[in-house]
RNA sequence: CGCGGGGUGGAGCAGUCCGGUAGCUCGUCGGGCUCAUAACCCGAAGGUCACAGGUUCAAAUCCUGUCCCCGCAACCA
């Protein structure tokens, strides 16, 4: 056990990740795998430094949900109550291990939502207004006049008539926050990463911001408010990421420990992240987030944005079953930078699975415990004039550095320099020379710069793949696991002459593509 | 003029914001090694960075224009 920090020091670190709440009726695919994966890999990261929180949960309310309900024959609640343990697996599914799972049909959320809805009104950002527009009753969307084709609804599918709908709402003063928030975009561009998505915002932050309603009064799916209505779906579901936290009583001292944290979303969802949340935190008197990522989407090869229709074939939990979660997780953290889209395809991932994982490390841990077994009898010999300490010096903090910038893959590349350097350790050293020479010291240093090396690479790479990582540091005969502090933890030489190592099974063993799917 | 992404050796991609010997993985070819999951290591071939202008001592990178591919406009991370 690390010794306990100071608590000065806890909150100074303490790492708050949220992933979106992932709206109910739909159905779990790779996008919300990739966004639960990266943030259990961040969180993980930061846990090896310091005290750190990670969120993810669902969003329950809006009239599609009661649409959908009402066709299931049952009442919302039920609806949600019965679809949200499909939600709370999927993290689990892939070893990723969240310290809360919030719901926004809870009790603790709608206290935060009207909590923070009357601060608002109290200093007059939100107020009531008029909302009206044209209504399509079939699509049950308001469109904008300029989007009608032929006064009908612009849906292509639908194209019936539609009509002039007006309701009083809230409305929440949205253009009173556009200076701060083009202040905030400018005075801090990292508070939204990548760069596209930064100035995708700040061209809707310069075109102007519109005062915009908060509320629905056609349905009461939603959070009650105390004059009727219920509030609309997103002012609802953004204010997860603190409900959770327990603002504003903050009886369990979450919320001042933890906020403001970070945000990791999809691109498609940055506006309501970066503009519209920021912009109520604001109106409230609270902090706004440090920072928040908006990661590409995944497609198929073809191109197309992965989605329900695709099926079985990019179904995320048939993939675990024949990768294994940590290969998974490694393949679409390496696979591409963070923040672009990119295709996914069986073949990459078996590609990734062979060669990154079998080929270069999985062999290397067997390769070394195997010679260390016929060598030492599998007994970690003295360190001595090994010759990798040096050149791994500085790669915990590089790794941490990109890591908590979202830079999984170059991460993941300073990472596997380590496994090429112990691989080619191993080639131009040649043990069995030495073996057959008598060279013992040298020998031994060798054995132990791999010893020692795998045990670094299974504390750098638990963040990326827990089970597996965990399974090296069992072979290599340490007890436990390596989810430990990297300051105490990655200082060369720690691992103990004398351990008596534990050689086991391949780790990732080959995955051979079906004879019927090798091309032509 | 709807919004956005992209066009870099055979394939898939970095690099483009902050100009300065074009990098990675896979594949191919040649060599080495035998500890290891037919794995590992070394070397080589292969690109006028979509096209055309411009700025500059210097452009994949900045500016202008053109062509092509794709996604979004259906609540999908």
């Amino acid at each position: 056990m690390p010794p306990p920090r100071s608590p000065s020091a806890d909150d100074r670190n303490a790492f708050y990740v949220t992933t979106p709440i992932y709206y109910i009726s739909g159905t779990p695919h790779i996008g919300h795998a990739y966004t639960t994966i990266a943030a259990d890999a961040l969180v993980r990261t930061a846990r090896a430094h310091g005290p750190a929180r990670a969120l993810t949960g669902t969003d329950e309310h809006g009239q599609k949900v009661a649409n959908a309900a009402a066709a299931a024959g049952k009442t919302p609640q039920e609806y949600v109550d019965s679809l949200a343990p499909k939600w709370r697996e999927l993290a689990p599914a892939f070893d990723a291990r969240f310290d809360d799972f919030i719901r926004t049909t809870e009790p603790r959320h709608v206290h935060t939502c009207l909590a923070l809805f009357e601060r608002m009104r109290a200093n007059e950002d939100v107020y009531e207004g008029v909302y009206e527009g044209w209504y399509c009753t079939n699509d049950e969307t308001f469109w904008p006049e300029a989007k009608l084709v032929d006064g009908r609804c612009p849906n292509p599918e639908c194209r019936r008539p539609v009509q002039w709908l007006s309701e009083k709402n809230w409305f929440f003063r949205l253009s009173k926050y556009n200076a701060p928030l083009l202040e905030l975009f400018r005075g801090n561009p990292n508070f939204l990463r990548p760069q596209a998505r930064y100035n995708e915002m700040m061209a809707i932050l310069e075109e102007g911001l519109e005062d915009f309603s908060i509320s629905r009064s056609s349905f009461d799916w939603g959070i009650p408010l105390p004059g009727g209505g219920v509030l609309y779906v997103w002012y609802d579901a953004l204010i997860n990421y603190i409900s959770a936290l327990g603002w504003p009583e903050d009886a369990g001292g979450l919320y001042a420990r933890f906020w403001p944290g970070m945000h990791l979303i999809g691109k498609e969802i940055a506006r309501f992240h970066t503009i519209i949340w920021p912009a109520m935190l604001m109106s409230a008197g609270l902090p706004i987030p440090q920072r928040v990522f908006a990661h590409g989407w995944i497609t198929s090869d073809s191109g197309t944005k992965i989605g329900k229709s695709l099926g079985n074939a990019m179904d995320p939990i048939a993939m675990r079953d024949e990768f294994g979660a940590d290969s998974l997780r490694y393949f679409l953290l390496r696979e591409a930078p963070f923040g672009s889209d990119f295709s996914i395809s069986i073949e990459k991932l078996r590609m990734r699975h062979n060669s990154d994982l079998g080929n270069d490390l999985g062999n290397l841990l067997r390769r070394s415990l195997a010679m260390l077994q016929k060598y030492r009898n599998g007994i970690v010999p003295e360190p001595n004039e090994g010759r990798v300490q040096e050149r791994v010096a500085d790669l915990p903090a590089l790794v941490r550095e990109h890591v908590m910038a979202l830079r999984f893959r170059e991460a993941l590349d300073e990472i596997w320099n380590l496994v090429t350097l112990l691989n080619r350790a191993i080639d131009e050293q040649k043990p069995w020379e030495l073996y057959k020479h008598a060279r013992g010291v040298e020998l031994d240093a060798l054995l132990y710069d791999l010893c020692e090396g795998l045990r670094w690479l299974s504390l750098l790479l638990f963040p990326f793949m827990p089970a597996k990582m965990t399974e090296i540091w069992r072979q290599l005969g340490l007890d436990g696991t390596p989810e430990r502090a990297w300051d105490d933890e990655l200082v060369w030489g720690r691992l103990a002459a004398g351990t008596l190592t534990n050689p086991g099974a391949p780790l990732f063993p080959r995955i051979d593509a079906p004879a019927a799917e090798v091309p032509a």
